[in-house]
DNA sequence: TTTGTATGTCGGCGTTCGATGACATTCGTG
DNA sequence: CACGAATGTCATCGAACGCCGACATACAAA
């Protein structure tokens, strides 16, 4: 499975959290956290501590594997469009 | 490479970070974060935010992939020490 | 030595995390 | 229907994030 975004990792961990027949608050205790957590990162939320998620991983039996792409797709010749970035600091000075 | 904690994923990024000749401040520009948080993720910061966390990999062309468990090890028949939520724990308790 | 580059450190600040506890909603079952 | 279980929502609060700006250190080159 490809993790790409903040949400998919959240779907992943559902659906494996499940496939092992653990409720919300079960996991949470399991791995440290407030049940309140477990919602939220399974909805993808973003800003989420590093640490808990590996922490929750590694409760589920997820092993997290690290390569480089095939295809960079992101030549020198593109100037790289970052939206991700650019909404973040719009959010920042607006707030 | 397989990541198991927050240092080996800021080794992850700080090797490839090189590899790629960029320095901390132009690396941190382009995924829109400040120097100091490079830094800090490179010196394995767990409580880094995973959305920053996955748009740095994504930067450095690094993919991230989630796959089960081979060998559990993790049986039902173990009673489950979990080292880290129980440090976490305390750390609460005591501040 | 002086200059430049790369990295790490410090204090302060606004924002937001994650925990707690209560409550709401939706199930399926007795 | 009533009850429990699972999930989601809300307000509150201390702690920590990530940012900024300045400074410190180390190393290489002129």
């Amino acid at each position: 499975m490809l993790i790409r975004s903040p949400a998919e990792l959240g779907a992943i961990l559902r659906d494996r959290r499940r496939k092992l027949k653990l409720d919300q608050s079960t996991f949470a205790k399991r791995i440290g956290v407030s049940r309140q957590w477990v919602i939220e990162v399974e909805h993808g939320h973003a800003r989420a501590e590093l640490g808990l998620i590996l922490r929750a991983l590694d409760a589920l039996d997820i092993r997290l594997d690290a390569s480089i792409e095939p295809a960079p797709a992101r030549g020198a010749t593109r100037p790289a469009v970052d939206i991700n970035a650019i909404v973040a600091k719009a959010r920042k000075k607006k707030a």
